[in-house]
DNA sequence: GCATATTTGTCCGTATGTATA
DNA sequence: CTATACATACGGACAAATATG
């Protein structure tokens, strides 16, 4: 996708050698990855206007393959679609915030209250609370911000559905639009350090109801915290 | 806005006025709308391979249109795409059924468990519960069972996600190609009408925990009814 | 096993309607 | 009101994979 050498074969060879070397995805997936990332690292900021024509030109894929990709990215909720305008990176509301709260307390509370007996497993979890420990202690924030991240998806994978991993998937990914509006990082981030620990100790314990409470608290403490920013983001303008 | 030039009836004309009637829906939406009907309503079983040709031919559509609207029937998964074979709706298999099991549960009981302090907005509940108990009556079996849907639609619709509504619509879509192993719809549904009466009148009553309860052990039973259906199935090949 | 036909995957060019300057 | 830019949808083209005889 770096070059646009292989449109020209001839036989067609060097297209199914890239499709074998980049995996079965398609590639308006392929695309829709690619944006995806870049969405997330925060190089398109929300509101920008991805056209398709620079875009397109940029990736070297066609039009419809494009749009096919901003439609998959759309139905993420990453891209918002305006009628004959083009397409843009969301911005996030405070209802959208509201709501992703919302969900993430069904979801996460939920998972650990369908938990049968003890023990659980509880490697991922802890591979993402140990990564997060030492990005903080490499003060590399965006790793924190990731692995955090992993910690909740972490938690939601002991339900062991893969259609709630997916959800998860979803909402986290969409969160990071939210979390674009923290201008710091490391402030929203580690205070959480502790907290995702004492929830894997609960847990290790065979103490869901005391994880799942853990869990409660923290998603209203950190609801609380993105709102105030919310307004203060607003009263700025 | 409208400007009513009375062109007459070139193509894109009627396409256009289509759009004004039906709504800003795009014709993909539309196609996708149509297809999942036929769906639902078991017109294409499961395991029917939706052929580009035909199906584009019969509604009139190109084929970058109609694959986009099998893109979005994807997602939903009540199609599969396998590569350069495809789209085929999919067979829901006994893990499909146990993971949407899982999901309602954690929806639908979760939704009643962040329940606020009554009185409930219940008209979306009621109506559905009265258009259920009429259908049987008229033993109009497949109003029944849309009833039934829109019955724990309503459900969750008391937790006010947007998200969460969103959610239910793909769950309860995938669940219509489940229902389809039943072959006896009416034995199926009957007997909840009288639960779904009961989780109503909880609610009502403000007892938000009790219909919690009563709607535990409603999709515990259907849901095991559903498995011994499907164990049948295959069993008998 | 081989050759042919059918179907899908991808991309292009174009016509038309709509929103904005 | 006109002009420009862009999204939408269509039809066609060719390569690749699969199905068929």
């Amino acid at each position: 996708m770096a070059n646009g050498s292989d449109r020209q074969s001839q036989d067609g060879r060097v297209l199914e050698a890239d499709r074998l070397l980049l995996g079965r995805a398609s590639t308006a997936e392929r695309v829709a990855d690619v944006l995806r990332d870049r969405i997330a690292e925060g190089h398109f900021p929300p509101g920008t206007r991805l056209s398709e024509e620079s875009i397109g030109g940029a990736l070297g894929v066609s039009r419809n393959t494009l749009r096919e990709a901003f439609r998959l990215l759309t139905h993420e909720r990453l891209l918002v679609h305006r009628l004959n305008r083009g397409v843009f990176v969301r911005k996030a509301t405070p209802e959208d915030l509201a709501d992703l709260y919302r969900l993430r307390m069904l979801i996460e509370c939920g998972a650990l209250r369908a938990l049968g007996r003890p023990p659980y497993p509880l490697d991922d979890l802890r591979a993402a609370v140990v990564a997060g420990e030492r990005a903080a202690r490499d003060r590399a924030w965006q790793l924190l911000a990731t692995a955090n991240i992993h910690f909740h998806q972490a938690v939601v994978a002991l339900a062991g559905s893969p259609r709630t991993d997916e959800l998860m998937r979803g909402v986290l990914a969409e969160l990071r639009l939210v979390f674009h509006v923290m201008d710091d990082p490391r402030r929203f981030h580690e205070p959480y350090l502790t907290r995702n620990r004492a929830i894997l100790e609960a847990l290790r314990d065979g103490d869901a109801a005391g994880a799942e409470g853990l869990l409660a608290a923290y998603l209203v403490d950190s609801r609380a915290q993105l709102s105030g920013a919310y307004a203060l983001r607003v009263a700025e303008g």
